[in-house]
DNA sequence: TCTAGCACTCAGTATACTAGAGTGCTAAAC
DNA sequence: GTTTAGCACTCTAGTATACTGAGTGCTAGA
């Protein structure tokens, strides 16, 4: 009981340095502190219960006679243990999504418009980890000569993921021909993981003993052609302005520069995000612990949506260290949620 | 002959200045110009027609004690008539494009790597200003049922851009009514600028008359959709990073959110930019020049690539108005000139 | 027409000082 | 034992002052 006690008031207090610091951008004192506290405390007794947070590692001075700033075990234990983030009614996730919907379009638009949303609601960073092909299941195939050497091969996946290219054949087929072949293809191939398509078809251009013969061999080296060029994944990033904007970008510099430059880069992030998604629950990624260079003074929370079966994509944040991780979950958590629900309703 | 003979000394000194200022990035006083001109003058008598180049408005001083620094009149004299832009030879562009075409892919590949290729050897950021159909003529259309009330509407214009959506429908058309359809406009409407063919459209509905009746007219309806839907551009920026590091931008911060927020607008330099192409030559646009908010501490250098007939999209250079705008000029021009021979060759 | 010489200007840097925010500690009060 | 008032202490940020040196403009002479 005794210790228990000690334990929430500390975490009221770490909390209220936070979201004061969140706030303010500046080391937080004693004083600032005592007031914004509910239960009425003095500056000296918080600053008791603030060198305790400091040895355990939760907060920092800049130096001796600045007030406090939380470390990165900080915020983590604020994440995990204090923060409550207020769920969303139905509503207002439906509400949020309305602007999505706008004229409808694509997916891929759907996508755009829910990064740029979310980018200008939380006022940072915003991504959007897009579904690929290759991570999901053929429903479709369909091939058409455009030009002597030149062939359109369309492979739409579930949840109307769409991955075209025009690609240059050697041997051409004509309208006829390419159609029977992208029906037989389709009639095969579709249900088959597109990740594993790729396996299946090497094998298959060796077995030689496909009913179409030659023409079937051609498509499903051109289809092998494709899927290869087609990415393991699509970063779309909004809004990185306003990251640039924060008052710890606009101090240094040069932390801009890594910022674009760990964005630029794509892959790692991009590896990271999946292995988040892969848990399928909203995960929030503290400095160091994204492990991407460049981003070491940032944080990202994302959330997985999905379109048909299975986890397919992410929506997230991207902000400094010092964000606001309880008002941009509840953001980022109710946008995946309209996402899927927007793209979901069509299907099975 | 004498006036001739001081204005050429004039352009040399401030050819000299620009130079040397584009290098080091901090005011260029009459010693260093000294130093680096070929013909032996004193600081002394550089400094007198500095202070020519000042009146008339080339040259200025942030304050007394300072060297000087090219004005955006400056600079628009020394584009237009004293830097000599190396015109590369066709096997130096052919050197330049050869990484683009690696694993070959799409035309949408190629220009992304055309984008990186340019903003890694310039140093700069680099972005395409991609073809899209609404500035081409169709070439093919094809419609594919995906799912029950979905549709996939896909139309190749000439230079193989493709612009393919999944929409929704009312009414579903089976596969092989969907292809008689596509097959039919297809027939009916290739070579049409697709720019016209949506007030085409719009006749043939109110038209009522198709030969194939009710489903021309869904389709008809359908490629509106899909047509209205595709931007009338598409803005690609790649190494955005690059800018942000230049002293210029490491110094004011603020101008480094400014250049990103001009540059996630996209709409107006998009228009600006094709106002440049439009006259299909290298064009060069400095400072306020550009007119867009946010970017009036920068540059652009900008050259219309062809894909098969007419110009139909630019690639460029955009940095701080102190660029290097001689290597970069030579630079864009061969990157325009790669990737015309690449996307065209296959053409008629 | 060019240049050497020289006085002058002014940003940038270094130094010193001050004010104030915030701390840690101790001793007293609850 | 917990809380608080009081107080000395620390360290940044801001301001005033002086100094340095790069670079200029001007003038007089080559």
């Amino acid at each position: 009981m005794n210790v228990t006690n000690s334990e929430i008031r500390r975490n009221e207090i770490l909390g209220a340095v936070i979201e004061a610091y969140v706030a303010a951008a500046s080391p937080v004192g004693s004083a600032l502190v005592a007031r914004k506290l509910r239960e009425a405390l003095s500056p000296a007794t918080i600053r008791h219960i603030m060198v305790e947070l400091e040895t355990i590692g939760y907060l920092e001075q800049p130096h001796t006679s600045a007030g406090r700033v939380p470390t990165a075990q900080g915020y983590r234990w604020y994440v995990d243990r204090i923060m409550e983030v207020p769920r969303l009614s139905s509503e207002q996730v439906r509400a949020l999504g309305a602007p999505l919907a706008h004229g409808e379009g694509d997916s891929a638009q759907v996508l755009a418009r829910a990064g740029q949303a979310l980018a200008d609601l939380s006022q940072e960073a915003a991504f959007v980890v897009a579904p690929t092909v290759k991570q999901s299941r053929v429903r479709h195939i369909e091939l058409v000569p455009v030009g002597v050497h030149k062939m359109l091969c369309v492979v739409v996946a579930e949840g109307d993921v769409v991955a075209s290219h025009v690609i240059e054949v050697e041997e051409p087929l004509d309208r006829d021909e390419a159609s029977a072949v992208a029906r037989a293809a389709s009639a095969e191939l579709a249900g088959l993981p597109v990740a594993e398509l790729l396996g299946a078809l090497e094998q298959r251009l060796l077995g030689e003993q496909d009913v179409l013969g030659e023409a079937m061999k051609q498509a499903l080296a051109i289809l092998q052609n494709v899927l290869a060029g087609e990415p393991a994944g699509r970063l779309l990033v909004e809004g990185a302005r306003y990251v640039v904007g924060q008052p710890e970008f606009q101090r240094q510099p040069q932390r801009a520069e890594a910022l674009l430059e760990g964005l630029d880069a794509e892959g790692p992030l991009l590896e990271r995000l999946h292995a988040d998604l892969g848990t399928g629950a909203v995960r929030v990624r503290i400095g160091q612990e994204i492990g991407v260079p460049g981003l070491e003074a940032c944080s990202y929370i994302v959330a997985p949506f999905a379109v048909g079966r299975g986890v397919v994509g992410g929506v997230g944040v991207l902000g400094p260290t010092r964000m606001d991780y309880r008002r941009h979950s509840a953001l980022v958590q109710a946008m995946a949620r309209a996402v899927t629900e927007l793209l979901t309703d069509g299907e099975g």
